[in-house]
DNA sequence: AGATAATGACTGAACAGTTGGTCAGTTAAA
DNA sequence: TTTAACTGACCAACTGTTCAGTCATTATCT
């Protein structure tokens, strides 16, 4: 048999196109079309649009949040594993803008919502609790509440910066960021 | 001539379902019916399904954020202020959570977020601004910059509360940035 | 006052185009 | 030859949109 290659391209495509338009205005022919193999191919790997949605949130997501997961898990004073976190979630925030944009969409949409609900809270919680054990690593007493401030306050940063005010001074913010958050673990 | 009573009953419909259900995923036969009226008549009123989306835009968004607005406006020392604004986000974040999610979406699918960016945009910096002149007018010095991560956290709330923790403890949440904001106008 | 004309809110069948999904069949590697 | 990746014509259902026509109400004229 030849080597399975229509999978990963029909997944890349899916993935660009969602991100550049959205969901409902991507059609199954379009993702076919810049994949370059046809349509019925699709339905081949992934039982309907849902389930290939499915499957690239699980892909996509996972590896592009690891990125900025194993940096909390690097040696270092609080303030330098904070340091090193923020400038990595910075990064993720400028290079996948609009893949970022595309998630947020998926939980704001109730006909979607219920699909991606399940593994994306699941993402969301683990990024949480990376940022508890951040936290209460150093001896910070109440870390939860603090932790669940400072993910409020990126997703309201990511919020601002892909969807309100895109020439929002990132550096500036995450600095501000920085400055409140720092000597917490003392 | 018959009184124009369609009208309304569209707006109603069309505001009840693309909350409810998501503008994609209602189609204007769903508005009619629910209206109670002909698809038809839609036309004439709206000439599009985009010119009926800005409408509901212009009139439900207006005065949704007028009622948080006007709080700032009333007599008081900046811990009332704020507390007062607080306490009535918090009311707006409860009572109208499906259409608050449904704004969000908008602003999030590139295919809708050209269309309704304008207005969306004027009023998220007309609430910017008046949370600027809610920090300065206790002297506040630094009170754009202090204003702006206010509403930065305040749209994080708004989106964990909405998207992503739905059994977020609100008062909790709400008071925690009360204790944050307050006295900064001294 | 009564007949007539004009108005405009409203209808619903029909439109062309698109959608997600199917499947019998082709290709090529093992 | 067997096996599985792959194709593309096809389908029913649905989309936003159009438009010729209906009908109660109102303005105008006799």
């Amino acid at each position: 048999m030849r080597p399975q290659l229509g999978k990963d391209k029909i997944l890349d495509a899916a993935v660009l196109l969602f991100s550049k338009a959205g969901y409902h205005a991507t059609s199954i022919s379009d993702i076919a079309t810049v994949a370059g193999v046809s349509k019925g191919l699709m339905y081949n790997y992934f039982g309907s649009k849902e389930v290939l949605l499915l499957a690239i949130i699980d892909h996509a997501s996972a590896k592009m949040f690891s990125v900025a997961l194993v940096t909390t898990e690097q040696a270092g004073s609080f303030n330098i594993v904070l340091r090193r976190f923020l400038d990595s979630f910075q990064r993720l925030l400028q290079s996948h803008k609009e893949y970022l944009a595309f998630q947020i969409s998926l939980l704001v949409q109730p006909d979607l919502k219920e699909v991606v609900r399940v593994p994306i809270q699941r993402r969301a919680e683990q990024l949480l609790q990376a940022m508890v054990e951040m936290f209460s690593a150093q001896g910070c007493d109440n870390a939860d509440v603090l932790a669940r401030r400072f993910v409020m306050e990126l997703d309201g940063l990511t919020l601002h910066y892909l969807a309100v005010f895109e020439d929002l001074p990132l550096d500036t913010m995450i600095d501000r960021l920085f400055d409140n958050y720092k000597d917490y673990g003392k």
